[in-house]
DNA sequence: TTTTTTAGTGAACAGGTGTTGACAAAAAAT
DNA sequence: ATTTTTTGTCAACACCTGTTCACTAAAAAA
């Protein structure tokens, strides 16, 4: 044979280079800046690969943003129904619920940030993606609540309100335990208690809520 | 007379340089990016100054930045003290509260924009001097909480959740108003009055809650 | 008035940016 | 074994970036 497999190794990489290229991408919003402002050949440069490479996989950075957000919120959405099925609709159900999620949070740290900074800094595209997913979280627990006897007797759009106030403070209680450094235990630990106390008092809230007629 | 403020105007600039650098910033975080991304070269070029003007100002980026916190906060916390003393704790109390809360939101986009952008794409520096006022708000919502006599029995700490469970659905709520259109009237109402229903809610959940004894 | 300080300009730098095109090795298909 | 497709490399481009320096008009201080 004419030509020896060269021994120098010019580009022996397999498929594995687009999964490197998120990985990256990942890596560095968590640890250094928003993606938004991220270059294509910082990228590259941390994926180990030459800023030309980068078009083999993506057609620019925006659409490695889509593919990393289809990523995060697959394994979110996942974690949900899982999460759902699992529930006993007992005593401490809202316990196990909340620490459920919050150790998702805490093993899917990278991916959480990611959204978390996007959610307002991004593209509107990309806004607009994580707003119609959260919604969609939105109006599937208000259906949750629904099959409960003792909400059922609610509009649709009380269920609805209710709802976007426990999503609205999860939310709120997710990005505060993404602030916290990942080996502060305690902190988090703070943050769990608080979700699982307030989450309790809007449901005291929810017992006692009876909806009033059309105001304006 | 000397001179008239010539029209040719080479270097007739006067010390409104300044706020011109700092309108022209606000402006491109509103309609254009997050603030982090934005280039030193883009805002002095959108203010009408040569880049080098820039120095004469601010010494860098971050620190105009952390200039244009300032003012959101300083102004922001002007509105609250005005709220709280106009207050008269009446029935609709918490719809007045709301009505001026949200109106403000609407007169001041722009800072708040910016606001919400930084809470989580800023720098470390920007993201904690956020906190540290939102945390301030909710220390203070808690002090004028225990002011009323059906609260003050309530131990600080339970205060201090109740306080943080309603600036959380207000932070939210808020950025959900900063997502519509300026001109969405429609939509602004309606985040209105859900933010209404919902701080009413959480409110009867305060009336029902009992101080669990320490928990782990 | 004269002097000093402030606040603008313009040219130039070293370096980072996205993107192109031509090329070649490896992997897959034939 | 041969061809084709995929996936990497390298060189080059035109542009944008932050920052420096020397220069000067205007405003303030003397």
């Amino acid at each position: 044979m004419t030509k020896e497999t060269s021994s120098k190794t010019r580009k022996p990489k397999r498929g594995q280079t687009r999964e490197a290229l998120m990985a990256a991408a990942l890596d560095l919003v968590v640890k250094k800046a928003p993606f938004s402002s991220l270059s294509l050949r910082e990228v590259t440069k941390r994926a180990g690969v030459v800023p030309t490479a980068f078009y083999r996989h993506f057609p620019d950075m925006s659409a490695l943003g889509l593919t990393l957000l289809d990523e995060s919120f697959r394994t979110l959405r996942q974690m949900m129904r899982q999460v759902r099925q699992d529930q006993v609709p007992g005593e401490n159900m809202l316990r196990g619920s909340v620490e459920t999620y919050f150790n998702y949070v805490r093993e899917n740290r990278a991916h959480f940030l990611f959204v978390a900074k996007e959610l307002f800094g991004g593209t509107p595209t990309m806004r607009n993606a994580i707003r119609r997913e959260i919604r969609m979280f939105t109006n599937e627990l208000a259906m949750d609540m629904a099959r409960f006897p003792f909400l059922n007797h609610f509009s649709s759009e009380d269920l609805q309100m209710m709802a976007a106030l426990v999503v609205n403070n999860v939310t709120a209680l997710t990005q505060e335990m993404l602030e916290l450094e990942e080996n502060d235990e305690f902190g988090q630990q703070q943050v769990l208690v608080a979700a699982e106390k307030q989450l309790r008092l809007v449901f005291l809230g929810v017992t006692q809520w009876k909806s009033s007629p059309v105001t304006t």
